[in-house]
DNA sequence: CATGAATGAGCTTTCATTCAT
DNA sequence: CATGAATGAAAGCTCATTCAT
């Protein structure tokens, strides 16, 4: 804003030692904030966390609440960021592509369980602005899952009537594993999780005729 | 310790009274928490809302944590006292009464949106305790689904290898009216919310042989 | 003040009742405030330990202040009364009265040592009127003391320049048993404390010549 | 951990400044204390005397309770720097040194009279370690009475058969003068008690053949 | 007489934010 | 850049006192 993006090596040094402390700072706030709730986690126990003061905080973040939205912002960041590649090693076939997606999705979330409750969790003490950017980012994350699902329609694989619906209900069903893992944890593992949540969706899209093609996703 | 408690015309006229200042204390904190998140609201807003002194909450809640414990735990309860009637009436047919539970479901969340997501933001804020209670309590309130489906594997009807996740996601997916109303809103309405997700939860665990006979309810 | 003290039974019975809830309320707050401190006990604490309504304690004392005075007045007043009993008991001679009343000070205060303390504890809540008041009790109190001690030196038994003074320290010493009772209680019992203190005070103040007469008070 | 903390001189200055605020509040909260009893002081009170905020109370002690007893330490501590200076001053002889010792406390006390008070007030509000200290520190005050009691005995001055019983007398005396100067003050100055204290316990304890030889002492 | 629900001022404590260094 | 001492508004909670019943 102030200054051009020069390639003054000063100034990238700067830009990379600023960038370095904003993730320190980042990363002690989620650590914190993942644990007890963002209003239990006071600015002086964030700079305690990071082991800086508290003024350094207010260089980096306008207050508490830019924050928690930085915080929010970098764990769907992250999640936005691993989903894809899983998928595009998964091959072409729409199927397992959507299959990928969603264990991508559940491994990733599964990583990081308490990051993922935090967006249910906080997102109500954001202001509007902030609340409709991780609206947008939770929207954005889901769209690997969107697209497999459009791919497997144009392919005639999936026979799913509302693809932002079941897009959707995929995402949950992996946030799930976060949000109700107190309740999943008592039956099953994270593979038998992502198994039979796939096989119980893919038996509700696959069209009759693929069924058996696919078997090995739908075997319980 | 001074007289049959049931026998006493002032007594009951006490209790009478007591449970009226509880009610009332419970909706208003309701009311805010749901808007604010319970953090946001304090005692004495709560108390200005339900038009009393500060001191007078504390007659009929131990502080905070319990209000808020109270007032979620009011939330469960009347989604479980509503959810079985509307089941009732749904007949004998194990589909039906599947699909009766989970249109209950969304509709008694649809009424108390926002108190329906308090689960979610709030527990954290509980203690052990507070938090084993509300996990019991969504647990048995999950029961009428998981019932139905037990009922329709018995008869035939369904082929439904883990009850207890088809269960839990059909909770979920009534819960997500709730949680993600930002995003569906945009496309649907609550009915066609929820003839669309019996549809695809139905396609998944109906046995082909009784498709047929449900169409009207997999029709999209 | 209101009404003149009449022979009527009925206005008797309702002092009697009067007096009664007044011990009953001073004996309930007594037992509190000596346990945990005045400032710690509240109304309703009293009332509970009563176990009354918190109202009628407004009727028999005009506040908390009130009380708390009552409360000390009272044990002064024990202790102002069952002291010269002792005395009496003890026969003519001076030296042995004196040795009745320090005796009996320490029995009485052995037996509400809590309460002893309470004077030195809360007389600082009080108001000026109240304070003085305690102070005037407590002179009283000590009078026994003073008295024998003038007998001795009328007597020619005694050589005590200053007799209030004597008077007080004997008085403190009594108290001590109270206020440093976890020290005394170390090293001995009641019975040896008033002996030991009394053998000390008594070499201080015997005329040399009487000391063999009194050999038995003064071993050790 | 970043520096060996007496070498940097802006720590050594930092320390210095935080001593000085320390001692600022502990005066403050004293001051206020000694007049109107610890319960009767609020945090905010205690923030205006000493001219600062609430909030940096809290950077210096852990709460009221540990402010209280920080203030209690405090004067104890004054006591037991103060009379051993005074103690040594008064040469060899264990008669004078005890008359010393005795004087001395007086002294300090007669300074601080409402702080000695504190103690007797105020100990119940402590927690059970806070009151541990104080009674140890009271048992170390008291100490150089003691020492100059046992080395009278040892060298055949004192016939006293419960050093620590005459020990704490003189202790309790000196606190006496505090406790109960509203008595005495109106019959004799600071100097006058001291004195007829001292010669009432010395005519206790000292052996007969010593009485003429510290006759000035006896005298009154 | 007796009750106890109701009040609300006042308490201790926390913590986001600032700013002199 | 970085510090952390200092601020003070605001929170949860208590309890002496009142008064309609």
């Amino acid at each position: 804003m102030t200054s051009a993006p020069t390639r003054d090596p000063a100034d990238a040094a700067k830009r990379a030692r600023a960038e370095h402390r904003s993730t320190q700072l980042l990363e002690a706030a989620a650590r914190l904030m993942e644990r007890d709730g963002s209003h239990a986690v006071s600015m002086q126990a964030v700079a305690a966390e990071a082991g800086v003061s508290v003024g350094l905080i207010y260089r980096y973040f306008g207050g508490k609440d830019d924050l928690l939205l930085a915080v929010i912002v970098g764990v769907l960041d992250s999640f936005a960021t691993q989903v894809p590649a899983a998928v595009e090693a998964a091959g072409e076939d729409p199927v397992h592509r959507l299959a990928a997606a969603f264990r991508s999705f559940c491994e990733v979330i599964d990583e990081r369980r308490h990051a993922a409750v935090l967006t249910y969790r906080e997102t109500k003490s954001l202001d509007e602005a902030g609340r409709a950017r991780i609206m947008e980012l939770e929207v954005q994350t889901s769209e690997p899952l969107r697209q497999a699902l459009r791919d497997g329609v144009d392919a005639g694989l999936f026979d799913a009537p509302d693809i932002d619906l079941a897009a959707y209900d995929l995402l949950l069903l992996a946030h799930a594993w976060a949000l109700k893992h107190w309740y999943f944890e008592r039956s099953q593992s994270l593979d038998t999780y992502v198994q039979r949540q796939l096989a119980l969706i893919l038996k509700a899209i696959l069209v009759p005729g693929q069924r058996k093609a696919y078997a090995e996703l739908l075997a319980h």
